[in-house]
DNA sequence: TCAGTTACTATGAATTTAGTAGTAAGTCAC
DNA sequence: GTGACTTACTACTAAATTCATAGTAACTGA
């Protein structure tokens, strides 16, 4: 399972994941790994710079520069340049790479209910104070996901 | 990032991930892979044989058994006798294994934002009807994740 | 000029993953 | 009761990835 990169070549995912009809599955080939999440999870935080999250992580450089150049590639990242001299290029969240902020609060969730104890980061809504308690509901129903049956369909 | 196992030993991650105050990092600890997501999903869809996963995921059974193990040692996964002759295990949800089905969804919605088109699975509920629309949400305010400003802090 | 910063690339060893084949303990159809 | 088949694996080797360290390029600032 190769999710990653040789040399100067996009992604090639196993069995192609990304061409599969499930959406977990295509979404997994492009983060589905530890390292990525984790540095997307940092880009949330706020870094953009390769030495940030390369400190933060304690990631190979080869590691990073692969992660980086595949998460920009599939366009949850941007790299953009903040200096010309010397030139020097971060990495900022694209829409797409925001939008993946409630995936990292539900891993996290699952992780305060499953994993918790001991010293643990938390999130507060900045203006009320409280502390984030993330569900993950249907909008229809209004439901928390997994509390009614559902069927599946492979459809168009 | 050796997120898993040699021999009959548990996991052992990188730079302890599993001990980082990060809930985020200490999930990923356990479920980090993507062959790990793509067994919980199938786990959730009903599957619950080492062949059926082998052969829904086209996984060489090494890694399977891997996997498996792991989620197992973890406690999503959690082994049962369905024949004694010959000895026959599979392998059922616990309720931290059902507890990961929002992620699962988180990460759908995500790649019917970003990664939608073509034949694509998909999931309705049972009852209405309706496709489900899945968003993270914070009980606390009712406000959708990302949308309001948040506070990290590292507490006890 | 010389140390320091930043974003990498080069390289080789260690580790993981993949893929195929084989095994153990049966069942089932004649 | 023999041979084909099923199921859940393990053995083994080759291929690929990951890690770790060192080095490079292009500067800045003292």
């Amino acid at each position: 399972m190769n999710l990653v990169v040789s040399h100067y070549q996009k992604d090639i995912d196993m069995k192609n994941l990304s061409d599969q009809p499930c959406l977990i599955a295509r979404s997994l080939a492009l983060v589905g790994d530890a390292w990525s999440m984790l540095i997307m999870r940092d880009a949330h935080a706020g870094l953009t710079r390769f030495d940030e999250f390369r400190k933060s992580l304690k990631i190979a450089p080869t590691m990073l520069t692969a992660r980086l150049s595949a998460l920009t590639e599939d366009g949850l990242l941007e790299k953009r340049r903040y200096s010309d001299r010397p030139p020097r290029d971060e990495y900022v969240l694209t829409e797409a790479g925001r939008d993946f902020l409630p995936v990292l609060f539900a891993i996290g969730a699952w992780g305060r209910k499953h994993r918790g104890g001991g010293e643990v980061t938390r999130f507060f809504d900045a203006e009320t104070g409280t502390e984030i308690d993330p569900v993950t509901i249907d909008r229809g129903t209004g439901a928390p996901v997994g509390t009614r049956a559902i069927r599946i369909a492979a459809a168009e």
